[in-house]
RNA sequence: GGCUAUGUAGCUCAGUUGGUUAGAGCGCAGCAUUCAUAAUGCUGAUGUCGGUGGUUCAAGUCCACCCAUAGCCA
């Protein structure tokens, strides 16, 4: 039996969980499930990152102590996570007794090393809040390329970076006062000393190769002094021998996850802190993290668990972020989903599901492509693997008083089953979930296939064969079983629907490779329903309304000369194309020949356009706005080269175009007097 | 700007140390089937493997440059 800690980056205590932080969470959950499932003692453990200026300065903007925000978002983050079957030994906070102390002994024992210093550096300081502020708090104009509104330590508009010092009209985002530059003595950890320590183990089968590649950038140009210490106002811990400095907030994060364990261990008895984080433990330990903060994991924190004399990790297992349909997640599109967005309209074993087809072990950014997650879910979790019970549950019930046959009438082809998982095991410790998926997906067929060549349906009807319908259908159960037992880690609460179905212990690796012989089980219920395009749609609105929520209050800040421009629309402009791009695009003027309501439809108005050379039909969402009779005999203009799209009423060859947030507030285009349909708008 | 990755069918992705006509799933088309939550089976079409040069008997795979995308630069 393997000895295993598990942690996932711990989540910043100002914001929701989205699905983008869900990638890890559930990367790891599967791991650790399976972990367990194998017969491993695997432990996970988390919290919410709780320390910094964004938390301090948030948590004043509400009229509350920090401490009451950080319990808020404790509780919100909790929730959402054992939504999702994401299940910790133990969920903690930073701000903890522990990672109090823990924090200090590192510290200290660096200190005691000669791999802590001091020296004095300049910063820029808030005279009117008499704060130091962090690069992110502070707002000027690039000094590259002179973009305004941009961020202290980089330019969102060419992507170069600088000191926020170099930025041009500087102001502090959180009073609006130019800053000052400021002295101040601040505290840094050494971490050169540690640099042939890190040379090693950066190449030790510790990482994945390209982050080891990506550490030789870093470690090649030499390391510099790292600094550890931020001035009062701070929300986090004082450093004991520095009065007014305190540790800078990725100090006692990861910290955070031996506090968290050591908590866990005062829970439960069966656990030894030391086991697992002496130096000379043994036992395993895992950081699963997002590709934006090797940095802390792979050089600061093997540093400071070496000084301090603690084992250092066994590994480091870095994922690449997520796009939603090919893009960053975006709140104008409505793909900034948040996990509860989520939750209330979809189930979120699809999502678990989705996320491990695509999970490879490597850091490369995955895709949640809407479109793509619909058809690959009903096609495969419903089309394929809930079918075969569902296909054969029929005659067990009706004919066979819900009693499975006494034999197993191909042991071929059932240990076929079996032995794919050690394949699909495999797969699954190195994290290569999308491999493991396809395996099971192949079973899948291969059990569909079984049934279809041996076709019970026909048995049934014939005399004397009633014992080979039981036996097919027995059978075709107990691969089921089989691949339910594969998919536990990703799909627990359907195991668990299963395991009641099948009348089965809970499964783990190894007690299924007998198949259930004379074996009673329960009547079969349906164990997951399709995904609905609906209810793709609906959780995009919401996602989108939480947008809206959020505009009135940041319009209300600016004044109203700028807002002018702006009004009506708080959509941020769409990242720049070039003309190629824009010319893909085929605008001509359109007549309005005919329009009529669609019998059935909410929304749409059926439009016949006139383009010149030929008609168009088009179907378009602004029944809310206008009335047919409003419409014909007029201008406006469609995309001509749109792909045709089936609808439930027919097909639409292409768009008209219209601007207005919807419902009433929604007007179409028309061009100026004088052009004539077909002609092209460029 | 530097670095690390990525770019393969409509979509999502595999392609081991360079070696026959480049693969899978989904989608699409046709046929079969109706036990099953319109779920299944069989057959089929689809690719300048980001671009340009180069190394080689042979390049999706190696090298150089370029383009695009993502991230990092304490």
């Amino acid at each position: 039996m393997r000895n295993i800690l598990v942690t996932s980056a711990l989540p910043y205590a100002n914001g929701s969980i989205h699905i983008g932080h869900l990638v890890e969470y559930i990367q790891t959950d599967i791991w650790v499930r399976f972990q367990n499932m194998r017969g491993n003692q695997c432990i996970y453990v988390c919290a919410d990152d709780s320390h910094g200026t964004p938390i301090m300065l948030r948590a004043q903007k509400e009229n509350i102590t920090p401490e009451q925000l950080i319990e808020r978002y404790s509780i919100e983050h909790q929730q959402d996570f054992a939504d999702f079957s994401i299940r910790f030994d133990n969920y903690y906070s930073t701000h903890s007794n522990e990672n109090q102390q823990l924090s200090d002994t590192i510290y200290n024992r660096l200190n005691d090393a000669g791999h802590i210093t001091r020296k004095v550096i300049k910063q820029a300081y808030d005279p009117v809040k008499e704060m130091f502020l962090p690069d992110r708090f502070i707002k000027g104009d690039c000094p590259k390329c002179g973009a305004p509104d941009q961020y202290g330590d980089g330019c969102e508009v060419c992507s170069s970076t600088y000191a926020p010092t170099e930025l041009k009209n500087a102001v502090s985002a959180v009073s609006g006062a130019t800053p000052i530059e400021k002295e101040s003595e601040h505290i840094f950890c050494k971490l050169q000393n540690f640099e042939d320590m890190l040379k090693t183990w950066t190449h030790g089968e510790h990482l994945q190769s390209e982050v080891s590649n990506k550490l030789d950038e870093w470690l090649d140009s030499g390391l510099q002094e790292w600094d550890i210490s931020r001035d009062t106002p701070y929300f986090g811990f004082e450093i004991p021998d520095a009065p007014g400095k305190y540790y800078y907030v990725w100090w006692d994060a990861p910290v955070g996850y031996m506090a968290s364990f050591q908590n866990l261990c005062e829970k439960r008895k069966d656990l030894s802190f030391d086991a697992y984080w002496d130096k000379n433990s043994q036992h395993e330990l895992y950081h699963f993290i997002g590709k934006d903060i090797i940095y802390h994991h792979a050089l600061f924190w093997p540093s400071m668990l070496e000084g301090a004399g603690f084992r250092k990790p066994s590994g480091i297992f870095v994922h690449g972020f997520l796009t939603v349909d090919g893009q960053k997640m975006s709140k104008s599109r409505g793909t900034f989903i948040t996990a509860r967005s989520y939750l209330n309209n979809l189930d979120p074993e699809y999502l678990r599901y989705y996320f491990a087809t695509k999970l490879n072990g490597s850091f490369q950014d995955i895709d949640l492509n809407l479109d793509d997650f619909l058809l690959r879910v009903n096609s495969d979790l419903v089309g394929k693997v809930v079918n075969i019970a569902s296909r054969c549950a029929g005659f067990i019930d009706k004919r066979f008083e819900n009693k499975l046959a006494a034999n197993c009438s191909e042991p071929g082809l059932y240990h076929d089953f079996i032995d794919m998982g050690t394949t699909i095991a495999q797969h699954y410790e190195s994290r290569d979930y999308g491999k493991a998926m396809r395996d099971i997906m192949t079973l899948a067929d291969r059990a569909n296939q079984y049934i279809d060549e041996k076709k019970p349906w026909v048995l049934a009807k014939q005399e004397g064969m009633e014992q080979q319908v039981h036996d097919v259908c027995s059978l075709g159960l107990n691969l089921f079983r089989v691949l339910i037992a594969y998919l536990k880690p990703v799909l627990p609460d359907m195991a668990k629907k299963v395991e009641t179905f099948l009348n089965i212990k809970p499964l783990n690796w190894d007690n299924y490779p007998v198949p259930l012989l004379s074996h009673s089980i329960t009547k079969f219920k349906p164990l997951m329903t399709r995904v609905e395009k609906e209810d793709i749609e609906k959780m995009l609105d919401e996602s989108k309304q939480d947008l809206q929520k959020e505009l009135p209050a940041k319009a209300t800040g600016a004044t109203p000369n700028t807002t002018n421009s702006k009004q009506g629309s708080g959509d941020p402009i769409a990242s720049e194309i070039q003309f190629d791009d824009f010319a893909k695009v085929d605008l001509r003027i359109a007549k309005i020949v005919k329009a009529e309501h669609v019998e059935g439809a909410d929304k749409l108005l059926q439009l016949t356009l006139d383009i010149g050379n030929e008609t168009r039909n088009v179907f378009a969402g602004i029944k809310s706005a206008y009335q047919p009779e409003e419409l014909e005999g007029k201008l406006t203009v469609m995309v001509a080269n749109l792909a045709p799209r089936k609808m439930r009423f027919g097909i639409s060859e292409g768009m008209v175009l219209a601007a207005g947030p919807g419902g009433k507030d929604l007007w179409i285009l028309h061009p100026d007097s004088g052009a004539l349909p077909g002609m092209k708008v460029k």
